[in-house]
DNA sequence: AGGATGATGGACT
DNA sequence: GTCCATCATCCTA
């Protein structure tokens, strides 16, 4: 049976596309250091029938990543501290995304580990995503379905066990089930 | 192991 | 002025 690819998947709605992400790997370039993340947990957030979504009132400037190609990398700055990091989802011109809430490093790992400041927590949350493999503001609008630096997506190995759950950290559309989480394998 | 809190920038009422 | 799609640290047990 033919796999679909990552593209098809994107355009699809992202309550659809995010859980048929989740053993992807992210993988930067930036700085020249390659880390390479298999992603383990996003969520969908859905534009204009999303409360709690970034593009729920329309294209802003803030929000314009979102709306292009599937693919696009949007990046927002959290709390005035942090950077997190989305793909859009959807057709061109539909502000649908996919947040990138966790992974783990699989190449690059001493990268990682420097950028994290030496802690061993490197990539469970979506902060920490963003510092393990060094996405910064800049890097907002990169598409990520060339293949090429500073950041793109790779077909990874589909996991078999999937688990769905209320999103984290936001206060509006929490029943919806739009959080999904793989296990990473066994090491600390 | 889990709850509270400060840091800090930008979007929005 | 208020509200965050967060993280690290500092408590209380």
């Amino acid at each position: 049976m033919r796999i679909a690819g990552l593209e098809e998947i994107l355009t699809g709605p992202p309550e659809e596309a995010a859980p048929l992400l989740l053993g992807s790997h992210l993988v930067s370039a930036v700085g020249g250091e390659v880390v390479r993340m298999r992603i383990t947990e996003v969520e969908a957030y859905k534009g204009s029938e999303d409360p709690a979504s970034h593009a729920y009132r329309g294209l802003t400037e803030r929000n314009r990543s979102m709306f292009e190609r599937p693919g696009t990398l949007y990046v927002y700055r959290s709390y005035g501290i942090h950077h997190c990091a989305n793909t859009s989802a959807g057709p061109e011109g539909v502000g649908w995304g996919i947040l990138i809430r966790g992974g783990q490093i699989i190449e690059g790992e001493h990268v990682a580990r420097r950028r994290r400041a030496g802690r061993s927590d490197l990539a469970d949350g979506p902060g920490k995503v963003c510092q393990a493999l060094g996405i910064v503001g800049d890097h907002d609008g990169t598409y990520l379905l060339d293949g090429e630096p500073p950041l793109w997506l790779e077909h990874g190995e589909r996991p078999e066990l999937i688990v769905s759950t209320p999103r984290i950290g936001i206060s509006k559309a929490r029943e919806l089930p739009w959080r999904f989480v793989t296990a990473i394998s066994a090491n600390a």
